[in-house]
DNA sequence: TAAAATACTTAACATTGTTCAATGAACTTT
DNA sequence: AAAGTTCATTGAACAATGTTAAGTATTTTA
């Protein structure tokens, strides 16, 4: 009668399986080297076999990524210490940009590809309590909108800066600017195109300076520019 | 004798065919829908055909996208009766914004997307004066470097901003994140990304306000927020 | 008029994602 | 124990992609 918990359990071994085998193609040679040979060939298994686990290539990756996209929300999950409202914004959106330097693959699929509408991620319903509650990148917004929602209620920012979900907008955008610019653009020559942690730092602090009612000078306190 | 040269004006015109068809698809369905049978179906020619004109797919794209590319050096070209370079330099981050916006499908390939080494721009000698000289984002990035330059030499900005490549990268950053996050996500349920044009302008100013040593408010008197 | 160059077509090849009938082993039922 | 069922996996194909090599007219040159 436990047979069919083995089976099951079994089940999720050849999809982590193929999880893996994916994930280190992915880590190291990027998204276009990702095939569904490429992946079948590395678990010795035939490239149909992969479709009884995942729909199609783009949930398999969207299962991949999600996976990995747990550490984005523990990076920035241990901002509770920090008080400041102002300051909590300004390291998670730190913390965001040295996640994704650290995964640019996993970023460019992530933030910088189109899904189609469908694309919905609905995890088998095994594992599915291992799996954090929605989109990562959903789940990012919110986060980042209850952050940039304290900073307004406490009457930090300017008065051109308190309609929450453009200025959450603006301070993703921020982030994702610099990171995705160096992402696509970091090895091409005629921009030297030399420290993105820097041009992030700079940009997301310039840019939270520029909103504050009064300065603070935590940006150069916290030693960004180092 | 002036055989030679109708032949060569007969094949600059088959060449704009391709381009012009490319283009049609390109605009209207984006990037993917782009292949080269669609392209040589419009045209009534055969896929092969169109290896006589150009390389590769990658640099018929190139072509297509460089000889457009000149609007955007004209859009930004018009910043001469702007005397006060910082104005000039939040100007031209408008217009940057305002052009990617209007030419998404371009901006993604010639921004958003890698490309190989080797692929740089040689158009047929043919044509070569017609054509901008060099890169047309390496010209946007010199041209931007000047306009920093100028705010930096004039001590318009904040010590800690003095390093002219850093603070062009995190400019062309402000422009470019706003603008790309829109470009991937814009028609993602879970963030209402109503107005890009404001989160960009927003970006874009309060950035700037940020880097500058005296806030000039120049920021709200352009009426940026309408 | 013969030779050469040019523009294009025809027909294929390799690689991609994806599907579907068949297989065979493990499990359940009788 | 035998028969039936479920199910993970395979084998073989299909369609669409970019690309290429050989062939075919047509036009230009000698």
């Amino acid at each position: 009668m436990g047979s069919i918990e083995r089976r099951a359990r079994e089940r999720n071994q050849t999809r982590d399986l193929i999880l893996t085998a994916a994930r280190d193609i992915f880590i190291k040679e990027g998204c276009d080297a990702l095939t569904m040979r490429r992946v079948a060939d590395a678990i010795e298994y035939t490239p149909a076999a992969i479709y009884a686990h995942f729909k199609d290539k783009l949930h398999m990756m969207i299962a991949l990524c999600d996976s990995d996209f747990g550490l984005l929300r523990d990076a920035m999950g241990d901002l509770d210490s920090i008080t400041d409202p102002v300051q909590r914004l300004r390291v998670s959106g730190h913390a965001y940009v040295d996640f994704a330097l650290l995964h640019p693959h996993h970023y460019r699929f992530m933030f910088m590809t189109p899904w189609p509408e469908e694309a919905s991620i609905e995890p088998p319903p095994e594992i599915k309590k291992e799996i954090k509650k929605g989109n990562p990148d959903q789940d990012a917004y919110a986060f980042l909108t209850l952050l940039v929602r304290d900073c307004i209620a406490q009457g930090r920012f300017k008065p051109e800066y308190t309609d929450v979900d453009l200025v959450t907008q603006t301070c993703w955008a921020a982030a994702h600017g610099a990171v995705s610019l160096y992402i696509t653009h970091g090895n091409d020559p005629w921009c030297n195109f030399t420290n993105p942690t820097k041009v992030a730092r700079m940009l997301i602090n310039s840019q939270l300076d520029g909103m504050l009612l009064q300065p603070d000078n935590a940006g150069s306190a916290y030693g960004e520019f180092a």
